[in-house]
DNA sequence: TCATCAGTTGAACAACCGCTCAACTACGAA
DNA sequence: TTCGTAGTTGAGCGGTTGTTCAACTGATGA
């Protein structure tokens, strides 16, 4: 059993055992933390939330939101390049809705939390 | 229709204001956001992974993720505040679970995203 | 062609976050 | 009581992150 960094000794050998059986790997465990992280900013998650009810242009979102439409963008960008939300451009503006309904099923999940 | 900082004019008014009408309390988007944060880390979905399978003690988690002691309590306070962990003490040891299936849920439903 | 406006981008800055380190508490064994 | 070990804690650091600002692109309409 291998534990470079740990200071301490293994105290239950077995189950350290067996739930180092069941881990996955690395790059498994960084792409999820990598996920739940778009959803762990309160303007991300405002976006996501007015997105979940209506396709929605950058511009209005700005002035829903209170925020900078390059501020909008940014946030944009990183939920568009995790495939959270899609985009499509008509002219000037670019509409941007949820990407598939995994993410409102993550939001209504995190609700619930706090609501029940 | 307030729109203080943003730099634009709204495009679309009845969407804007319908979508405004069903916006949440500030303060439940930034809870949400501070529960999907705690997920945002590897080091702590690693963690609750682990969790999920067995209770285990600081000792046995900092060996089985191969981080010092300090690292693993650190984290584990952050999950406990935020009660997505309980724990129990016997002598000398800390042992901790997940606090309920929610945070189960939410892992899994994360899973889902990757592995459809 | 030129002005205007929606949207994007990159740099820079401040705030935040996770880890390390060292000191500490608490419990158990001798 | 004294030592050893599990666990906690706070300060400090280095890396990350969200916003702002300014400059830019690209489409529209005069």
């Amino acid at each position: 059993m291998e534990h470079p960094l740990c200071d301490c000794e293994i105290i239950h050998e077995d189950i350290v055992r067996e739930v180092q059986s069941r881990q996955l790997d690395r790059e498994t465990y960084i792409s999820l933390a990598t996920l739940f992280k778009l959803f762990g900013d309160a303007t991300r998650v405002r976006i996501l939330h007015a997105l979940e009810q209506h396709e929605m242009c950058v511009c209005d979102l700005a002035a829903l939101l209170g925020v900078t439409k390059s501020a909008v963008s940014h946030q944009l960008k990183s939920l568009r390049l995790s495939r959270l939300v899609k985009y499509r451009r008509d002219g000037q503006n670019a509409y941007y809705s949820l990407a598939d309904d995994h993410v409102k099923k993550i939001l209504d999940l995190g609700f619930e939390h706090f609501f029940e």
